[in-house]
Parts: structure tokens; sequence; C-alpha cells
DNA sequence: CGTGTTTGACCCGCGC
DNA sequence: GCGCGGGTCAAACACG
């Protein structure tokens, strides 16, 4: 597992958002400048192959523009990894209605369950260093888990933690120990794909309708690991260290963050509203993953799961409004 | 009282 | 078949 450290989380940020912006900036320019005008000449021939021409240019520009910058602002599961995890799951439903056979995860049985099947179809299982300064949390990765067991491991003095998305439709789980070498770190692994917003970017958009949230709950430190995109913390409150770093290092088919979604009409109020099925829009795997991407982001924020819902907050990260992408194209 | 954590028991896969 | 180790379950507990 490769690792690297990068210096000054909060520079990192900064300069995603920077490039974000910028791209974004330069896009929109762009289609501003190759927006259709009225034009009282007459068209030749000639006149109209170039303009063909020359949109057909723009057009491309604009595509890789778009993919340059979905590419920045974002990593996480693609829309074609949740299509492969929906149509499987929906063939599965499938198969139970044909044979009405039940899924079970008995080993013996003929049929797969689905997480199982699933898992032997898609690895997605990735895993980061996550090393943090000082006592306090990492960061929040912007999705609520619920720890589920621990488990002390051979060979190791740490034990290792379980996790699941709290989300009842989530199959996402991860796992969380402190490495053999440097008790500072943290190893993350993560199964699954989160099929529904962050939890932080829900409370986000929810702030701006309303501050009637009900205040999340508080999880340990183990409980919370940065992806790569996600929203960066909240101003950290007075009393909090801000030197902290956390330094992570992604190995795997994906990153866990997720936020570019749109809300399939579900309404989730049965769980308190905080977690909304969803599946991503317009984003599409735009560059090839590496085998290893690290990341470092400030650690200077609560340990929390979420930031208070009395303190709103905007992202740092290079989110770009998705509407203003669609409205694009 | 609701929600999340802890922790011992149980299940399951794998190697021998 | 047996034992080991990892993963999960679920009752008890803690906390706000």
């Amino acid at each position: 597992m490769i690792m690297e450290e990068r210096v000054g989380g909060a520079q990192y940020w900064r300069d995603e958002q920077d490039v974000g912006e910028e791209l974004l900036r330069e896009l929109l320019d762009e289609t501003a400048a190759s927006a259709p005008t009225p034009s009282p000449m007459m068209h030749s021939k000639e006149n109209l192959e170039e303009e063909a021409a020359a949109d057909a240019y723009c057009r491309r520009r604009r595509e890789s523009m778009v993919s340059k910058l979905i590419s920045t602002v974002y990593s996480g599961p693609t829309i074609s990894d949740i299509e492969s995890a929906l149509s499987f799951t929906g063939a599965a439903d499938q198969q139970l209605l044909a044979d009405g056979r039940k899924y079970t995860t008995n080993s013996s049985s003929l049929v797969l369950s689905p997480e199982k099947a699933l898992s032997k179809t898609m690895e997605n299982k990735y895993s980061m260093k996550i090393k943090s300064c000082g006592n306090g949390g990492v960061a929040d990765d912007g999705y609520k888990w619920r720890k589920y067991g621990q488990k002390s491991i051979k060979n190791s003095p740490n034990p290792r933690s379980y996790y699941r998305c709290t989300n009842p439709r989530c199959n996402a789980k991860k796992q969380v120990e402190r490495a053999l070498d440097d008790p500072d770190t943290l190893l993350v692994t993560y199964e699954g794909l989160h099929l529904h917003y962050t939890y932080s970017h829900f409370l986000h958009s929810q702030q701006q309708q309303t501050l009637t949230n009900k205040k999340p709950k508080l999880h340990d430190e183990a409980a919370a690991a940065p992806p790569s995109l996600l929203p960066p913390p909240p101003p950290p409150p007075p009393q909090q260290q801000p030197d902290m770093t956390t330094t992570m290092s992604f190995t795997g088919q994906q990153l866990p963050a997720a936020d570019c979604y749109y809300y399939d009409g579900l309404d989730d109020a049965d769980e308190g509203g905080l977690l909304e099925d969803v599946v991503p829009l317009l984003v599409r795997r735009p560059a090839c993953s590496s085998s290893a991407t690290t990341c470092t982001s400030d650690d200077n924020y609560s340990a929390s799961a979420s930031p208070s819902p009395s303190v709103s907050w905007t992202p740092m990260s290079p989110f770009i409004d998705m509407t203003t992408l669609s409205n694009i194209f």
C-alpha cells in the first residue's frame, strides 16, 4: 500500500477547490461564448460547414472540460457502479419471484444471497490508511456508521471494529483497526457502495431549508474516516486543536465519496429523513481511478459524525452545483 | 425513551 | 471431521 503524506491539508482542499472553480468558470465562459447568436447575415454553405465544425469543436472541448471537472470533484462510485448493483438486485428479485425461493446466507443453499453474489461480481472493497495526530478523532466521511462488532485479531494487539451504514437500504460496511507499526494510523477498509446521500450532504441541504433537524449523535474516533473528496470539515470550535492532520491512502477500485446524486423521490421520512436513497446522476467515471490515491485533509474538527445542525457550513471542497452542469448539456 | 456501543456467543469458511 | 480465525448477532448497557 502506498502511503504518501502531503503537508498542509487545508491547502490541499483549497487547491482542489481552486481547480474545480477554475474549470467551472472556464466551462461557463466557454458555454456562453459558444451559445448560438442570431446573425442577420445569410449563411453560405462554407459558413455552415465552418459553424458545424466550430460547434463540434466547442462540444468536444466542453465535454473534455466537464470530464476534467468531474474527475476533479468526484471520485466516488459511478453511475455504472450503482447501475450494476441495482440491475443485479433487480435480477435477483426477478429470480426470487420466478422460483419462489428465498435467499439465504447458508452456503449449502442453491441461491447465493444478493450480498454474497454481489461481492463476487463486484470487488467493492477498498482500504486506506488514516494517520491522525492527537487524541481526537479522524474526519467524518459524511455517512452515519453503526458499530456492530469488535474482534481481536490474531497477531495484532489492536482489535478490529466493524461498522455498518445506518441506512437500512445500504449494505456499506467498513472495518477499522489501528496499524501495527503506528498506533496513530488507522486502517480503514470499506466494503460495498452507498446508494444514498452522504449524511453531511443531507444536512447541508436541509439546513438551507429548515433548521429543525434533530441533533445527530456523536461517534467514536474509529467510526469516522474521510474519503477523498467529501466536504471538508466545518470550522473548528475554538477549544479544539487546530493543527491535527489526517493522512489517507486509498487502495482499491473506488473511493467512498458519493455526493453527486439526484433524489429518486422516495420518501424516507420513516428513517427520520436523515438518509435518502439516491442514484447518481450525470456522474460517470470520468477518469480511471488510480490504484492508490492519497489526500490529506484537515482534521481539526470534532470527531462527531456530522456537524451540528445549529452550525451551517459550506463545503470547501470542490463541490460544484450539478444543476449547473446539467444545464450546460 | 430512543439511539448507539459493548461484548460474549454464535456462525461460517478454510486449511489440515 | 476438527480446530482456528474472522465476521456477525443480539442482549445488556450507557448516555443524552
